[in-house]
DNA sequence: CTGAAAGCGCTTACAG
DNA sequence: CTGAAAGCGCTTACAG
């Protein structure tokens, strides 16, 4: 049966409205909406005729509209760093999945690790009137979405703490996840190791550093400021970076990489380098067991900081008056090989 | 200055309307209607007042309310695969790129490859009325949205043609790349070439498995059948037909693999292998330049593949009345060593 | 079992 | 320059 088209263009194309089911199914609008809702109290015969109208007019009923009287909107708002990175993917379909769950849908974009843009697309969501709103960090200062939150917008920052407001948090253990790392690399019995890691404004960054010391000093091990450099993870200067350490009189023997990024730009310079090196990476990446020696690394569960945040909002969204926390997350020390290597000479 | 909240819980948590805004400035409603959309015909003196009462309520305007008035929600609608798949986060971020630039919001989700899963979504997205739909299909058949499509969801399909519908799609030159890829392998003195692909309801698979064949006719090469395997891409699947295609007395001398889970098992399988195999994928991955060998691909431009898919998109809101295209992307040989390896013996 | 009226928070069309 | 009324497509609260 072919689906009649209304003459009238009307806004949303030209889709037919419950009440345009009402009028052909010779009801009124609250039976079309009893329907089509699966409440109670309509007669079989009643129904019927309000189904076939709702066949053959080709009724949809407009979500838009209905979440507008109802008062929320069953919408989960992600604002990340990059839609393309690889590292949020897991988080991503993680957050996914517990909103589908609880019947909602995703509304996600990149910042660009631009916090104006962090901010633009957070207040864009809230305006958009998401239930619930969770961030990974770009801006230090998060004091844009107090009124939001007030407001009742649930919202949960993951990955990197949220700046200058008091709001739940879930992150991994950076701190801990690095000093073990560096640790493995002491244990394998190099004294200088260099750790190149992300710009010092983020969390994350200064986080593993402050592993990399105290790992250093519970072994008794000065640290050159030579060895230690935060900065742009673009291959350009890591590469820079790291044959600077690996230049003069005394080398780096290992290196302990501060995110996948800088990982990656590490294998690339280790493989021209003569003598053998160590490196440690914080993150996992594909592929890492393919490689030749395999990058050992310390893992971060990127679908379980999803998870948990997503778990986190959907209490708050459940009424729970829930004062704010921080969940820390384990990391995981994965050794294949390059972590394991012994100091050359 | 510290918000003022109000009394009464309303839905939404307890926001501010225009309403309260216009009480508290002692104006009009529409007038702060023009206020907040910049609208011209107000004085400097009562925008002012306006814009204080803004301030003071912590007013922000609700647009899902604006967008059942407006009649369109400048929302996009992306049905993918998987969200955590690394291959559709370039395609992700382009799709965002272009519509942000349309001063769109992208809500997307995933079908993890299971057809009931991608209509639900995908009409989900349509009862929220989103102006547009980009769907990478699961499913074969996709009649189910020709009503939307008809009532104005501009409708584009990516990756893979839409089933039994006639609408816009957008794909890589599946056929041209699997089969220039198999001519460089033949180029490099193979004659035994195994394919190794997805499931043969997957168009992708039957395209590039076209390529494989008509490469090796138009070298005049004979195909086993036991050359030639369509499937799951599991990796337990992949190693036992790979191993079986290298056993016995004509075993193959090069693989091409249909895509890129494919290749990364076969890389697996081929380093516990004695003798040098040769290898091209099908799909880029990230790192493939570090194995060693180094791993020759057919590239595809998932990024464009998303741009062009979003760009039409737009070109169709604008209002163009369009007739259904299929544009095809080409793909990329990048040659790294593994491609190049000639035949054992 | 059924439906008319009011309202969600905005914008549109119109009048002053 | 300003605002009251109607309406977007639904649901809520109520009456029959």
């Amino acid at each position: 049966m072919p689906h009649s088209r209304r003459a009238t263009e009307h806004r949303y194309g030209n889709r037919p409205t419950m009440k345009d089911v009402a009028a052909r199914a010779g009801v009124g609008l609250k039976t079309v909406s009893r329907v089509v809702n699966g409440e109670p109290g309509v007669t079989p015969d009643t129904e019927k005729r309000v189904h076939e109208a709702i066949e053959a007019l080709g009724f949809r009923r407009n979500d838009s509209a209905r979440v507008l009287r109802k008062g929320r909107t069953a919408t989960v708002g992600l604002v990340l760093e990059d839609l393309a990175d690889p590292f949020y993917g897991p988080l991503n379909r993680a957050v996914e999945e517990v909103a589908r769950a609880h019947g909602a849908l995703l509304i996600n974009g990149s910042s660009a690790e631009d916090p104006d843009r962090e901010r633009e697309l957070a207040l864009a969501l809230c305006a958009r009137r998401v239930d619930g709103l969770i961030v990974i960090p770009a801006g230090d200062d998060h004091r844009y979405l107090e009124p939001e939150m007030r407001a009742g917008v649930a919202t949960v920052f993951v990955d990197r703490p949220a700046g200058r407001i008091d709001a739940d948090v879930v992150l991994s253990d950076n701190f801990g996840g690095a000093r073990d790392g560096v640790a493995h690399l002491i244990a394998a019995g190099h004294r200088r190791i260099g750790f190149v890691g992300d710009h010092p404004h983020i969390h994350t960054a200064t986080e593993r550093l402050r592993g990399y010391r105290t790992a250093m000093e519970a072994a008794g091990l000065p640290v050159a400021e030579s060895w230690v450099s935060l900065g742009s993870t673009a291959p350009a200067r890591v590469s820079a970076t790291a044959a600077g350490m690996l230049a003069g009189p005394g080398p780096v023997t290992a290196f302990f990489a501060g995110n996948n990024r800088v990982t990656v730009t590490l294998v690339r310079v280790l493989a021209a380098e003569a003598r053998p090196v160590a490196l440690v990476g914080f993150d996992d990446f594909e592929l890492a067991d393919l490689l030749r020696p395999g990058i050992t690394v310390v893992a971060q569960d990127a679908a379980a900081l999803g998870r948990v945040a997503t778990d986190r909002l959907f209490q708050r969204l459940a009424g729970a008056d829930l004062p704010p926390v921080r969940l820390e997350l384990p990391t995981r020390l994965v050794a294949r090989g390059s972590g394991e290597i012994p100091p050359a000479g």
